[in-house]
DNA sequence: TTTTTATTTTGACACTGTCAAGATTAAACG
DNA sequence: CGTTTAATCTTGACAGTGTCAAAATAAAAA
């Protein structure tokens, strides 16, 4: 009940309470997202959010929904620069360490068991993540080509492999099982080796 | 209220609690598992549990470090099988993949936000899962002199990078992002490829 | 102006973790 | 053996959660 105009009938409730609870997410974490506590900080009563998102899965669906549409657009900016292949990719893995951590509890909705394990993901949310990661797919195959990623598999293999990668680091950064920021970027680079084809001379 | 004798004192409650607990766990999922029904399936009230454990995050972290022994002991047996270098390491991805998978919730709670994030893990968990990665790392390093992993790097860059690629293949199997069999199998085998020095000949 | 529809509210229920105070039993001591 | 002490367990209570059903209110359509 903060400062809202107490219109009987609030307006847009249901973008009020995207944002609202965007914001709560970011400042307390799922573990701080009540759906009472939400329809409280929009001036609305406690069922009121039920009228507009079947169930709090639903609510935290649309949330990961935009976050796709958010890591789909940082991609689509980067293919869209002037920089070589290999740099690129490089680039690309440093925004995605980079998006997990500073919207880390969007990540974790987008990518967390909350929503896939044990809620039920939005039939437009797996579309939203199906899509998301077809583009990058797409791309896989073009860094393969571009000799940047290996070829000794399928675009699909190798795409799922190195996302996952990907996605591991991101997690442990999540989770707060590694707090060092120093370490974290050593451990970005040190992948970086890995997932490119061309590794530096050894022995 | 299951079939307990109903003495006043139960035995050995703590043992008992933290077996149910890990069944529980295996069955229904860290949502499934309360205090109050794990109480009241080892036949004891409500609160009873919290004169062993602290609250629910101790016990959860009990069970966690129990979680991280085991995965050390098959580490161990592993390593004192007479295989080939690069073999043992193959097996071991294999290994600790099929762990994450038949041990979901465990390993969910091992390297999970609920412990590291949300809740605080005890010392004695931090310690285990201290002692299970040191024992990583000194098997990478071997690992690096056998070639089998890369030497570009120290063996704790080579090892956090590494780890941190199966822990992200393991958290889509868990979190039920990726449930198609098959691909894991050969999303695996893709992984290996990326991780170990010697890449078969391609282009 | 009346009817229909879209929104929002209040009440209620079952469930959660956990604290404080009391009850019960086993172990230690004389 | 009896008595004190310590360990263990229970009942009562509180604040918080998600969400359903029925009633209230306001806007839109007729």
């Amino acid at each position: 009940m903060t400062n809202q105009k107490k219109n009987y009938h609030h307006g847009d409730l249901i973008s009020s309470l995207i944002k609202a609870a965007s914001d709560i997410l970011q400042e307390e974490g799922v573990e701080g997202l009540s759906m009472r506590k939400l329809a409280d900080k929009v001036g609305v009563s406690r069922t009121a959010p039920y009228h507009h998102f079947k169930d709090k899965n639903a609510l935290l669906c649309a949330i990961a929904e935009a976050g796709f549409k958010a890591q789909e657009a940082r991609l689509a900016s980067l293919l869209s620069s002037h920089e070589e292949a290999e740099q690129r990719f490089r680039l690309y893995v440093h925004q995605y360490i980079e998006f997990a951590d500073t919207q880390r509890e969007v990540y974790d909705l987008m990518y967390g068991r909350l929503i896939w394990k044990t809620g039920t993901p939005t039939n437009s949310l797996k579309a939203a993540s199906k899509q998301t990661f077809k583009r990058w797919l797409d791309w896989v195959e073009q860094l393969q080509a571009d000799n940047v990623l290996p070829n000794n598999n399928s675009a699909l293999r190798v795409g799922q492999a190195s996302w996952a990668s990907l996605h591991g680091l991101s997690r442990l950064l999540i989770d707060g099982i590694y707090l060092d920021r120093n370490d974290i970027q050593a451990m970005i680079e040190q992948m970086i080796q890995t997932l490119i084809k061309a590794q530096p001379a050894s022995s």
